[in-house]
DNA sequence: CAGGTAAGTTTGAATCGTCAAACTTTTTGG
DNA sequence: CCAAAAAGTTTGACGATTCAAACTTACCTG
């Protein structure tokens, strides 16, 4: 099994190369997310090279192999099963699970893991909307674009969350926007970068665009 | 907070403090339970002494201090609230859970963990029977004697199991020795130092002595 | 294209937890 | 009491993970 370390860096690459379009990750980039130096980054990355986890060339992008890719379903796989325990089990706040479960999903083995799956009944998507991969590493693919691609009076509904911060979670959630929650787009103000969300039973919120990349939503 | 590892050697030092006549740890004792060597021990024990964890003299018995022995029974409270949660919430079996919750006690916070004491709606003992301390590091006070001091005829209730080895939980299991069912204790035989024990519904099951010792019940 | 800046690499050192092996103290059985 | 045996301590080394700082390469801008 990968260290508690190497788990760290599995799954800043593999988001870090999924957003990319070149599908690789840049050294910079892995140190930040996983709150190294660059320094560090870059040791650590030769290590899982040489373990057959990471491919890369000196000075050249770092992308997983097969097995550094599985590798990285299965962390993220307990850590959405274990957000989605801390919440619906546990009623704990969807604000702070990201990070508990970023502790515990190291230390779960996979009989708990599965003991979990199946007390909470197989779920596919974890609180913020996240598809849960299955035990073989397969990953409902999902649809939906992002908030601030939709014209004002779109009626939506809420897909999943990108950001993990428990301010902002807690702020669009004051606002009625969580997965499966419905809402018209309002308005759009191009000049100030806003956009304004109304859910039914909450107060319009207006918010930066850019922090409307954040919200994944489907048409409703 | 103490590393995994202290924590492990708290455990250690405060469950054999805890049977021992002096209420010291010897450093044998200490590496056999922790799996390190003795060098090791000796070692970490030092520097546990340096964190005002443990208190000792070059060649003599290891102790806890109060920070010590406080720090030890939130690490047993994790333990057993975890065993709790894996036997009654997640239905696995209470002879793996000892090794399941001893990964996990080292990663769970304390908001998830009054969390699960919530949820479980605060046990007071373990699926082995074992008190589980308050959150203020308080235990019930428990009662009860080792299977091995009834004479034949007695009736008994079994309360705790000492032992955490799989093969021996689910031994018992089989016969009906679990903690809260009601046997009778139907003949010893000194020449064999051995016991057998009857639970109404079950074979009859002989042990050894020795064995019994892990069983604490008490008169019913 | 020439610098300058951003990104990446290397090196030397530190910490933690561990072992093996040499060494020291205590204990214990005759 | 005294020589083994048992228990404990120390030392040197190692792997993992990290940092800071010196250094190298790549990229971008004027």
């Amino acid at each position: 099994m990968a260290s508690e370390a190497i788990e760290n860096y599995l799954k800043a690459i593999y988001s870090l190369s999924r957003e990319s379009p070149t599908g690789e990750a840049g050294m910079k980039a892995i140190a930040t997310l996983t709150g190294v130096t660059v320094g560090t980054a870059s040791t650590m990355v030769k290590r899982m090279a040489g373990a057959k986890l990471a491919k890369y060339e000196r000075f050249g992008g770092v992308r997983l192999t097969a097995r550094g890719e599985r590798a990285a379903i299965d962390v993220q796989r307990r850590h959405r099963l274990i957000e989605t325990f801390l919440v619906e089990t546990l009623k704990l706040d969807w604000s702070i699970v990201h990070a508990e479960a970023e502790r515990l999903e190291h230390a779960i083995s996979s009989v708990v893991l599965e003991a979990l799956d199946i007390h909470l009944h197989h779920p596919s998507v974890d609180p913020h909307g996240d598809p849960i991969p299955g035990p073989d590493g397969k990953i409902r693919t999902e649809r939906g674009a992002a908030l601030s691609t939709f014209a004002p009076g779109s009626k939506i509904r809420v897909a999943r969350i990108t950001d993990q911060g428990p301010a902002f979670l807690s702020f669009i959630a004051e606002h009625g926007l969580r997965p499966g929650t419905k809402a018209i787009v309002a308005a759009t103000e191009s000049a100030a970068q806003s956009i304004t969300v109304h859910a039914s039973g909450y107060a319009a919120v207006t918010m930066a665009v850019a922090a409307a990349e954040s919200i994944i939503c489907e048409s409703a």
